[in-house]
DNA sequence: TATGAATGAGTTTTCATTCAT
DNA sequence: TATGAATGAAAACTCATTCAT
């Protein structure tokens, strides 16, 4: 019924768990086929080739977090502070560690030969991320210059790399310590920019 | 004469370029030899197995990077905020960014069958960064509470991962951009912190 | 159709005449292979690696000379010396002679880490030997000693050793002199023990 | 002092232990060299190369089992049955397997390459076996015909084999007890030839 | 006499991929 | 859609041998 069949949707499963774990060289197309319970040539049935299927479960991968973000910024409450939102969405789908496993490996070591369009993929991510952020922040307050913006979009965009970090190579407890105390630095930062920059108006 | 013989490091350099540029699974003792100027067969003159030299580079990588953190702490001037030596030195040598790209990628995304040796060492090194940080946050600051420095420990630690990941994947230039940010918002909630830690005190 | 496919079956037909001739440590997967007149690679297609190869080879080969003993020793005429068919069965089957020389091989030079499994199984041929030799004499004469049968089924299977050596590593004529003498001698003293014990009786 | 320095004597017998446990093939000269505790570079200051080395071996085993064999045979007492001192000596000297196993394993399946040189030698300890014991069987017994002897020649060759074997692959009491029904059988067949051949001479 | 380093040839094994069925 | 069989390429590793020291 779905567009893609069941064995499809399994298959990209099977290779993001292996992916994830094992990177791109890592990770042999016999073992994804056990995992999924078939073998090795049947893949072919429904990718090309490694690289189709690596590609596909990164867009995949790629799309979803992109979306999850949008979604987050979109309906961020404007009492908390920016980004928070999306922060703690991240903390909290723990569950889906694996895809984020996946596409923090992918985007920082990404095979020699897929870098090129995964480059390009992560960095439209990364600015997607940039730019929500710098608009909650103006709705925040107005007032703070171009310049500062993008300071605390790059700001943002780090914090939101060692949450990342953490929360993939340790656990979301950890991650969520480390976002308290980063969402604590980033407000008393901003509150901090935004008052200096008030001054600097007069 | 030297305790390593030439040959002997120029095969832990190639192959440390080889395994921080393609990961230990992309990378073949072939090329490596080849780098080198050797045949395969003579790596074995020198090293055990791929995993004996991968270990070995990551041996070095690492005692490399605790040694350097640890002059950088030694030294710190007091007028300069907590950790921010080592940070401004981990941007100053950009030429060691190949071993620095081989130990994050390894640190983070250890060959399955390594794991656990490299685990260990990686959390040798952040203990110590940890240790060091709040070491000087006490000179800095003496009323600090335990927990509140050991947050900071962590926080710290957070920005490092976040720095190491911009130097490691953009340029220096954007990682000082980072840092200036992060530096920032660090001292503030120090700052803050110390001012609350002392209210509460009375 | 058949249980083992055509190309398996050559595999193992080419590995047996290998294993044979130059043992498992002088026989090469890429000349098995080719003797078969496909590539290398595609011996995986059939069997898992070399040593599971090679267990097939000896399995089969086992299996072979155990049912040949089995029918031998089932349909012996009385008037025949005992075990004088399975013996002369033994010389007969030169054709087969591949197989056995590959079973002697094996069975006394084992590689060494597949002793145990080869042992086991070398152990349980001897042992259907004996006691099939065993029965042929009980049959022939009854009043025998339990020990006295069994020391003759051991020099039976001494026999049948020094037989196998010979045919083996001689040709069939020698082997058929061999036996002419052996069986002699196994007949007169079997005759000597049967009228001792029966005296022994009274 | 003697006339092999010590350390190629203590190279002979490691070799000739890995060459009686793994064969040719499956011995490796830098096992070898680390069993006597040297490099494996420079075992090539003792012998030109492994060819080499195995037939000194082999030379030094084939001269020793034929001098032993010469011993036994010159001071056989006359009560004892032919060749009965030799097939003792031989399960006696147990202690002595290994070179025995050895030279085993290699008359039997030499390395292709060598099988020539070894075949030849192998035989003349066969011929020398054989002539010693007719020689033994002439004194014994005037009257037998060449024919007759020269069979007897053989199947005591073939209870050596099957001693040999028993002794090398089981233990020496099993040997013992073969070559305790073996001897017998013998005995028994040479006394009916000999009574049928005196019968036949008148 | 001993050895560290180097190497050509060869080993088993894995892998992605193709193709007929 | 699935698979058994086949394969070229490449992987890690071993081995006997050489040579300068």
């Amino acid at each position: 019924m779905s567009a893609r069949s069941t064995t499809s949707s399994r298959i990209l499963d099977a290779a993001e768990a292996h992916f994830a774990e094992r990177g791109y060289d890592g990770s042999s197309l016999a073992e994804i086929a056990a995992a999924v319970g078939i073998k090795k040539a049947s893949l072919y049935a429904h990718f090309a080739n490694k690289d189709a299927l690596f590609m596909d479960v990164f867009r995949k991968a790629l799309a979803y977090e992109r979306e999850a973000a949008a979604r987050c910024f979109e309906h961020e409450p404007t009492e908390n502070g920016p980004g928070s939102s999306y922060a703690e969405d991240l903390i909290k789908r723990y569950d889906s560690t694996q895809q984020l496993r996946f596409l923090l490996r992918t985007s920082y070591m990404p095979p020699e030969k897929l870098k090129a369009s995964i480059d390009e993929g992560h960095e439209r991510y990364l600015d997607q991320l940039c730019e929500a952020f710098e608009a909650r922040v103006r709705l925040w307050s107005a007032s703070l210059s171009k310049a500062t913006l993008q300071q605390y979009g790059q700001a943002y965009v780090g914090i939101i790399d060692s949450l990342q970090v953490k929360l993939v190579y340790t656990d979301c407890e950890q991650a969520a310590a480390r976002w308290a105390v980063m969402q604590q630095m980033l407000n008393a930062a901003l509150q901090q920019a935004a008052s200096q920059e008030v001054s600097h108006e007069r």
